[in-house]
DNA sequence: TTTAAACGATACAGATCTGTATCGCTTGAA
DNA sequence: TTCAAGCGATACAGATCTGTATCGTTTAAA
């Protein structure tokens, strides 16, 4: 039992250390609201009241703390969509509609200030951060599912479905951060509905 | 005849200068392909081959260069927009089709690098800076043409139509950027041209 | 020829950034 | 008691950033 992971109670248990955890919520909050290049690591160290060393111990760099709050971005995100899909099951077009719905209603939250997946990749276009890697697998996860969902409606081309409905939520998330949170977001939920509706009418033998 | 404006062949003649249009035009290019914040002043010095004392006669602030970046941008962009627009004088179906083909194609362009309004207002989310400003205008112009062209069409909700429109098309913009050109974006032009006929279908009495 | 403005070259100020080095204190396990 | 690890405090290195100060040179109009 020499292992370091099983060590302790109150002693830290690798990356189980309540100082961690507080460094990672002041940098999450601050990356995510302000930017991340607009953060600097000793701005953090003073909001979370850590020491600067104790930082660079659990995050030796500021990638790996970006990387850090991304990650749990990521796994926060997917679990809640987890929890939406839950009381959906086996109807599909429901969950979908539901899945719109608290997207929307994400967006006109207070906190909301846009992905953090797009702002990140944004911020750093060609860099070879860590971070990018996690944006993307966000995103190919996202899609997957609109995905499984698209084909679970017998839509005439899920994929392009799928693709569409990515669109519509990136879109949303983008825009807002121009016009705000009464410009085009709100028909993102009616947007989605129709791009739903438009991809499982029967075609009406046009042409 | 003492007017700056109306003094020079060779010599400047104010905001005529062969040099300035020079510095412009190296720090579009960064600015676009690396984002604002990763490209410093000295970088654009070095580029351009112009002095520093130059740069800041022509522009006393970085904020001023992102600014004329920025507004020159919005104007290329109209330009084209009226380009296109022109060859549809009185069918909106058609123009609305053709927009969002050019659209969809530059995209796919090797320079693309998204939209430089989103951008910049990921890039400084609070700062008061005057860039967003111009980003602010800019989409609230292209969302007053769609509004026009919806309307043109007589779309059942012309309001609903152009944000939706809007979503789509920042969505390609923001998406591309994570999931790349062969990603989500190539279903623009169908999912916009699907909004819209879900948009002028006459309502099949439903409920 | 005088004058004013555009331009280049260079050095520098002052702030901020990431990351490190060096302390000493505490706590809990061996 | 010994020892290792987590933590805080502080100072600092070295790079980079925006913006300025100070030169001298060119160019063209008056």
């Amino acid at each position: 039992m020499t292992d370091a992971a099983s060590r302790a109670p109150t002693g830290p248990a690798r990356a189980g250390s309540a100082v961690r955890a507080k460094i990672l919520d002041v940098a999450s909050e601050l990356f995510y609201r302000e930017g991340i290049r607009a953060v600097g690591v000793d701005t953090i160290v003073a909001k979370s009241g850590a020491a600067k060393t104790t930082l660079y111990r659990w995050f030796p760099t500021k990638d790996d703390l970006v990387a850090a709050f991304l990650e749990r971005e990521s796994k926060d995100f997917f679990a809640h969509w987890d929890k939406v899909a839950a009381s959906y099951a086996k109807r599909p077009r429901e969950e979908l509609s539901a899945h719109l719905k608290w997207l929307a209603n994400y967006i006109t939250g207070p906190r909301y200030r846009g992905c953090p997946f797009l702002n990140m990749a944004i911020e750093f276009p060609m860099a070879d951060v860590p971070g990018r890697a996690i944006a993307h697998a966000n995103k190919t996860e996202l899609r997957t599912r609109f995905l499984a969902l698209a084909k679970g409606i017998k839509a005439n081309a899920p994929d392009a479905l799928a693709d569409q409905l990515m669109l519509m939520i990136d879109g949303a998330f983008a825009n807002s951060q121009v016009l705000g949170k009464k410009g085009p977001v709100r028909a993102l939920a009616d947007g989605g509905e129709a791009l739903i509706a438009a991809a499982t009418h029967s075609r009406p033998s046009r042409s």
